[in-house]
DNA sequence: CGACACATGTAACACGTTACATGATTTG
DNA sequence: CAAATCATGTAACGTGTTACATGTGTCG
């Protein structure tokens, strides 16, 4: 639900136009999630289908412009006064990705956890570059450095939990689990009744 | 397509059934983000119109097993093989949200970090209180240490992200920009061109 | 028997994403 | 004029999510 929030901040601002719209969300984030012009009007119509916003009237130039709503200042309030809950984020692919690594058979851990952290490195030197970077465009410059830190900061949990799991992996590698003995991969346990 | 490659991954083990699926899957991530058991049914339906796996045969129980396909092993190695991209990832709501507070009218940008804080607090202590908590069930508990290690990582950068946010606004404070003069709200900058 | 867990599946919906169609306006 | 950009919209599809329907087996 983060951009239909997004549009409806943008709009708490006064009424928009689709285009507006995308170009001064992506002003705010720095472009870090490029949003697709069709994504805003689909979201716009699912917000006026829900009481969010409505359109107000019709440019000098014929650009339609949409305005928030009471509904939709009261969902944009309780957005800003309540925390980002942990039930509201996605399921984290990586760590999803090598928990399975673990159980699935024949699959290299220690490699997949190397190749992750190459291209989290990776990432993150672009992110640090960026941080000095001659930032040419005035404006909402601020959103961009915030937006980065978090994920110069998240990528940086990443490589310390990279860290980590190669620790755990050369641990359990010196006292190794009896693993399966015959190369029967086929039948492991059954869910438990 | 988390849920669709850690089916494949533990059908890569061997068939399996849609209930059994689950509880693996569960099993291996500690719970973190638990799985509808309609979603498994679905997701399973899905990779079999794409080739990925297959009806193997029917239980002594009557219970419907799934076997992978050369091709959802293709596409599971791929999987393994490769890094989790950055174009594969979420948008990330919390740096959405602070970053669109920065530029709506009328939001105390300082207490939705306060609030954020406090709710990222409380479920960092939430984890580590379950770090010394006495797991109970045997087996795949590796997995679900990993996921908790994860989570921690992330949930302590996200701190030090607000810490920093805070600092960001406390410094705007004593530098304070401008700002729209008037009450006027409505009109703000044109989509430049 | 009745309640409960197991087991499979379908239907409907939400959001996000892309591709496409259609004009108007600007600009080289 | 031709190409590019602005501007609005629609159609189709993908995954994820929930709710519901249905039947079987088990256990008190």
């Amino acid at each position: 639900m983060s951009i239909r929030h997004g549009l409806l901040a943008l709009l708490s601002a006064g009424p928009r136009y689709g285009y507006q719209l995308r170009a001064e969300f992506e002003a705010a984030t720095g472009a870090s999630w490029p949003l697709n012009i069709g994504q805003v009007y689909t979201t716009l119509n699912r917000a006026e289908r829900d009481g969010l916003v409505e359109i107000a009237e019709t440019d000098p130039q014929n650009r339609v412009l949409y305005r928030i709503t009471a509904a939709g200042r009261d969902a944009l309030a309780a957005w800003f006064g309540g925390p980002v809950a942990l039930t509201d984020r996605p399921r984290d692919e990586l760590a999803i990705k090598l928990a399975l690594a673990l159980v699935a058979p024949g699959v290299d851990v220690a490699r997949v956890v190397q190749v992750q952290r190459t291209a989290t490195m990776r990432h993150l030197q672009e992110l640090t570059r960026l941080k000095t970077a001659p930032e040419a465009s005035g404006g909402a410059e601020l959103g961009w450095a915030l937006v980065r830190e978090s994920m110069i900061f998240h990528a940086e949990a990443e490589m310390r939990w990279l860290d980590h799991c190669e620790a755990y992996l050369a641990r359990a590698a010196r006292h190794p689990r009896p693993a399966v003995p015959a190369g029967n991969d086929q039948d492991t346990e059954a869910v438990r009744r």
